[in-house]
DNA sequence: CGGAGGGCGTTATACGTAAAACCTCATGCG
DNA sequence: CGCATGAGGTTTTACGTATAACGCCCTCCG
């Protein structure tokens, strides 16, 4: 920070406003009510404004013992959806004088390495989203409160969740496609070992079974378009009778599921209806339009960061996971009659 | 930081093995060649770990008067293209023991408010992309460091520069649709003040202008898929002979132009070629393929952290823009003999 | 045998800020 | 008059770290 010609400290403020240092700080952090005259803060807020003094924000942090900084880790800073997550939670920190850091874990989702290491600001507290026990024990062994978003709320770590209601989100899609006449369903699941992945599974598992008559079989993939693709074709290209409908766990997967149903000739949603996960700009981009369940990233980043707010306060955070959407597009029809 | 039962302290790891604090400071930073005897160093090593030490990096930073923290301001989080930026810049960083920060301007692409309202911790320098002149100010009026990415070397600013050779990316496309016959063309603008925007429409309109009996119009959109589509819409239903191919600045756009193409019965390449510019992951999951320039946003984002690192110690930042190339894909073929 | 060094630490200080504790006058009031 | 009160400050300290400056003892060499 100081660089060539030093920057100005209070302590030239005061020099130059004929005051001591304590004054500076008194009339700068407004705190002065009947201890300085109103003649002598103009006085000091002028020296201030002249040397442009700028308030050295380490030492405050330091004498303090706060620095009203909080980490968020994501899994990755390419993901359309954790920019919105951060847009939020830096929306309402920015509201209670807080700013947030970015830490992206560097492999793409997965667990993230040492999050301290890269940021080197000291820190208040920390958001994170599916991270590895590792890194979370790192956390815990610093005391540092911690807001876990889409997380398994009876998980042993004892942190605060906050998470979006994807159980609710794959009725939907299920009971969509279901009352549609759907009975054949593939599942191209996400790659992933994340909580927020295995309800997906779990709860379609539930919704379809509970119908007589039902098939649902299960290809895996990595969130990438094209590793999705070769997934999906070799998924609808197996024997036997071919599923009607692919519920896919992401809209990149079902990106991908797009372009395997063209290399095999199938028209969407005539021969194949697709669904995706998130509602992400691609879903309108490709054609026909994707039905997705739509996500708010922005309401749960605000959400994240009241949370944390909560437990730096010592308050309990609201409970309550946040509602999504089934947004119906043209990916889905009835299954032809064949 | 400090929450609850206090962190311990280098004081306390002093404490714990018997020594002075002094000690340990040298000890675990490793200064301590002929002033520490390695038993003592092995007991103070120890009585770290067993408490668990961590430093207190405000403390240290207020020490060193630096923060080996630097700030990347970026248009918005939500682009692929920056989060690209980031991971190059990130990753060079790290090497050298520095942390990134991200301020991203809250508007999407657009000038920037106060990055260091946002950005708490004190930085050692800034990086910033098509960032407004106000913001800029205050950044030069802090003496800090900055590196600006695709901004006009020759601005007034004084400030470091990193570009991307956007011209030559320019210039092939270009030269790709000029060979494959085309004459007519509607440039589809991003409504964006910038200087990298400003550089697609000067050497767009002078190639073809070099071109006789060649005609080149200009629509105008914010980068945003739905108002894209719009201005492509009444573009290419204007009165006149419709032009043949379509150069976008920005993929995005070029997804838009798509879906206005599709509403107006055109197919691409047949009727109309659509070129874009960034070859994010959008390129590949729309149908056809788009050709489009490749950026290296992470080599990007690595020589901008060289550059400024550069700065940082006195040196002179590498000069040359950085190279990009044109991918040719489905969405461009020879103007049908109409 | 004297003192010059090296090995092994310690003591003291500074970074810039916030705030607790203190100090000095007037003034008001019983 | 004597003392509490309050306005308007100042002095001092602490936050946790890094490091310059200093000390002490032992050894070795002239």
């Amino acid at each position: 920070m100081a660089r060539g010609s030093t920057r100005p400290t209070s302590r030239d403020v005061a020099q130059a406003a004929g005051v001591s240092q304590a004054a500076v700080s008194l009339v700068l952090g407004d705190k002065w009510r009947g201890r300085v005259s109103e003649a002598t803060a103009e006085r000091v807020r002028e020296a201030a404004r002249e040397l442009g003094y700028r308030p050295n924000l380490t030492a405050r942090n330091l004498r303090l013992g706060r620095t009203r900084t909080v980490l968020l880790v994501v899994p990755a800073l390419t993901t359309e959806f954790f920019a919105g997550v951060y847009t939020g939670a830096a929306r309402v920190a920015a509201t209670h004088g807080f700013g947030v850091v970015l830490y992206p874990s560097p492999e793409g989702i997965g667990p993230a390495r040492d999050p301290f290491a890269s940021a080197q600001a000291a820190l208040d507290g920390v958001i994170a989203s599916s991270m590895a026990a590792d890194a979370l024990t790192a956390i815990r062994g610093d005391q540092l409160p911690l807001v876990m978003l889409d997380s398994d709320p009876t998980g042993s770590l004892g942190a605060a969740t906050v998470n979006l209601d994807i159980a609710d989100g794959v009725r939907q899609i299920a009971e969509h496609l279901l009352t549609l006449g759907h009975r054949r369903f593939l599942h191209l699941a996400a790659d992933v070992a994340s909580w927020t992945f295995e309800v997906r599974a779990r709860e379609l598992h539930a919704r379809v079974a509970a119908v007589p008559g039902t098939t649902l079989t299960t290809a895996r993939a990595p969130i990438s378009i094209e590793v999705a693709q070769h997934a999906a074709e070799a998924a609808l290209s197996a024997p036997g009778p071919r599923p009607t409908a692919l519920i896919c766990d992401d809209d990149k997967l079902a990106a991908g599921a797009y372009k395997a149903a063209r290399r095999l000739g199938l028209r969407i949603p005539e021969d194949l209806s697709v669904t995706g996960l998130d509602d992400l700009a691609l879903a309108t981009a490709i054609d026909p339009e994707l039905t997705t369940v739509r996500l708010d990233a922005e309401l749960f980043g605000e959400r994240g960061m009241q949370a944390l707010l909560a437990v730096l306060e010592g308050r309990t955070p609201e409970a309550g996971d946040i509602p999504v959407e089934l947004v119906v597009r043209g990916s889905t029809a009835p299954p032809s009659a064949s």
